[in-house]
DNA sequence: CGCGACGTTGATTTGCCTCAACGATTGTGG
DNA sequence: CCACAATCGTTGAGGCAAATCAACGTCGCG
């Protein structure tokens, strides 16, 4: 249950197997069964969740009802809305489960406490935020300078198998493209290989 | 010289003026002039910039040496490659200034340091970082979900005066347009208005 | 002054969207 | 267990927003 989470870390930092137990004791594990929510437009953000098994979505609602991914969780990703997490305020996304999942959660309280008295956990936190920073700007310049195609492409590299485990219409809203677009692409790609 | 800085601290965080002056000490003033460098590509980002004055772009350069901005930083706002940052290796993006700048830098140590030491400081940065993070998540929805033109009148919303502060042809990169789209798109604004 | 930097405008092209229709697959209630 | 509906992907036709290509005016500066 913990093996991927502990894999991760010592990835990231260096972290002695005790700090790394009482680190366990902080987490609940959850499961989420397909199309349920773990986060919902209004609700406060309670907990970060590290996805040990599954995949999960995270997108906003349009004023017009489209849904548009902005991030997919899959195993070893920790999924949360950060500006409603650390301020503990109201969000506006979503977060719900495109597979059967596990998750270990950490509440906003144990993840304040752990980052005071641990700092190998600090450190490691504050690793995930810096790559999830560095990882939404690598998309910025993808959209500001890549073609939809190239897009495609570098989600493939991003996600190696989520292409083949989530519908193409979600992958579709991930890129700003339609289902359509999409189809096409991937008609293009397999015609020049 | 530090007072826009107090003022974005009391802002986020309560911070005793003891603990502020503690972080003062770190911080080295640095006046840039026009088209000078902050960071450079291959550079290790060593430091935190605060910009008490000016302003600064952060840009990558795509293969045809054509300049991406994906950010700006005015008075208020904190500029660095986070990953290059927080992991100490080589950026590939660049950071320099549009005007005569006046920054507040933070060595590498000096943030760590104080992190450890000043939970305020620490509780303060956190927040900058998640902010980013947040920016970075609605300019993506932004780029998924709306029009060249809206894109224009959220970062009119943004940085309030920038668009008669930098030339034309630098937002227009910054939104992923070409420079004749959004002159035309600010003749369409101003024939409605 | 002359040149480069910048913004504007026009003509044309193109990548992606919208609308529409239609198979294939999955799931579900009778 | 089958029938029908819903979900999902594909394909075609037509349209539009923004890109590209090109030319030109203005301003500021060396």
């Amino acid at each position: 249950m913990f093996e991927t989470l502990w894999k991760d870390i010592l990835n990231r930092v260096k972290m002695s197997e005790e700090d790394f137990d009482f680190g366990k004791t902080l987490l609940i594990p959850k499961k989420l069964r397909k199309r349920q929510y773990l986060l919902q437009n209004g609700d406060v953000c309670k907990t970060l969740a590290f996805v040990s098994k599954g995949c999960l979505r995270q997108y906003s609602l349009d004023d017009v009802g489209k849904e548009h991914i902005f991030r997919f969780g899959i195993e070893g990703w920790w999924m949360a809305d950060v500006e409603s997490f650390t301020k503990q305020k109201q969000t506006n996304n979503n977060i719900d489960a495109l597979e059967d999942s596990e998750l270990l959660l950490m509440s906003f309280k144990s993840w304040t406490d752990l980052s005071l008295k641990v700092p190998t956990w600090e450190f490691y936190f504050r690793e995930i935020l810096a790559e999830e920073n560095h990882a939404a700007i690598t998309r910025i310049s993808d959209f500001v300078s890549a073609s939809a195609e190239e897009r495609y492409l570098h989600f493939l590299a991003l996600y190696p198998d989520l292409f083949q485990r989530v519908p193409l219409y979600q992958i579709a809203s991930y890129l700003g493209v339609t289902p359509q677009s999409l189809s096409r692409i991937r008609k293009e790609l397999t015609k020049h290989s």
